[in-house]
DNA sequence: GTGTTAAATGATAATGATTACGATCTAGGA
DNA sequence: TCCTAGATCGTAATCATTATCATTTAACAC
């Protein structure tokens, strides 16, 4: 998922193009493949609109999760967002927990899980794995 | 992990036994294998310390958590605790969404995640499923 | 291009979880 | 019994998230 893509996708869900969505697309391109913070991306975002509301940036993040432009982590308490990956196989991410950055992980022990657990009704499952990238350590 | 040897890991530790303390782990005894927020300790814990500050509650169970008594989880970004599993094998926990009653997945894929991950250092992570226990669904 | 309108934004405040702090109380040892 | 470090209470600060409403603007019809 891209920033010009995600565009197209806010059209077909019936929602606005507006200079401020622009702008949020264009940050979250340029943190490829790393989760960002709410936080973060207000304080780049401002930067292009000075005494942006907190809520705009805030609200447009979680529409563009809402529509599967973005996907979504908590770390700390705090929820941080990314492009949704382009690869249609199901699969999870190590996270590096100095920069953000993610790395697919091509294996998920979900169906086996299912297996071993009857009489439950699986919703849906997080798999995560922490540490520092190549570059961070 | 249960209450009566939670009290004696708080001693080894140099923590004084409070009444407190007392009802706090007896509360947990009764959520055995249940994850249950802060507020709702709380609002237990009150009945029997009616004015009780929030903060006691909260501290301790952090308390609990460092020393290794507690385990946790985040749901809806709401601390969840419960008592730490008595088994010695690495394991991971279905959760139910309803009641929070969990289930032991005896299987763990990060030993294999690490092989297809080179140049990654990993900390630690996290595997979790959810839906409804068969009570629940 | 102009006007219309529903949606988006800005400004601000409310909420809820978490954390901090100083005064008071108490468990546990001398 | 007395002393004191640690625990609790009462209260407030902090932080992320969510809500509200007046104002602005994108999209569409004319
Ligand atoms: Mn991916
Ligand atoms: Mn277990
Ligand atoms: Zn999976
Ligand atoms: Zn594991």
């Amino acid at each position: 998922m891209n920033s010009t893509r995600a565009l197209e996708v806010l059209k077909e869900h019936g929602y606005k193009h507006t200079k401020q969505r622009e702008k949020l697309l264009t940050l979250l391109d340029q943190h490829d493949d790393i989760y960002v913070s709410v936080k973060q991306l207000w304080e780049e975002f401002s930067e292009d609109f000075p005494g942006a509301s907190y809520d705009t940036v805030y609200r447009n993040l979680y529409t563009l999760a809402d529509i599967g432009i973005l996907e979504t982590t908590s770390l700390d308490g705090e929820k941080q967002f990314r492009f949704h990956c382009d690869t249609s196989d199901h699969h999870h991410h190590f996270i590096c927990t100095a920069c953000g950055k993610t790395s697919a992980i091509h294996l998920c022990p979900v169906e086996d899980v299912a297996l071993s657990l009857p009489g439950h009704q699986i919703d849906n499952h997080k798999f995560e794995v922490y540490g520092k990238c190549p570059a961070c350590h």
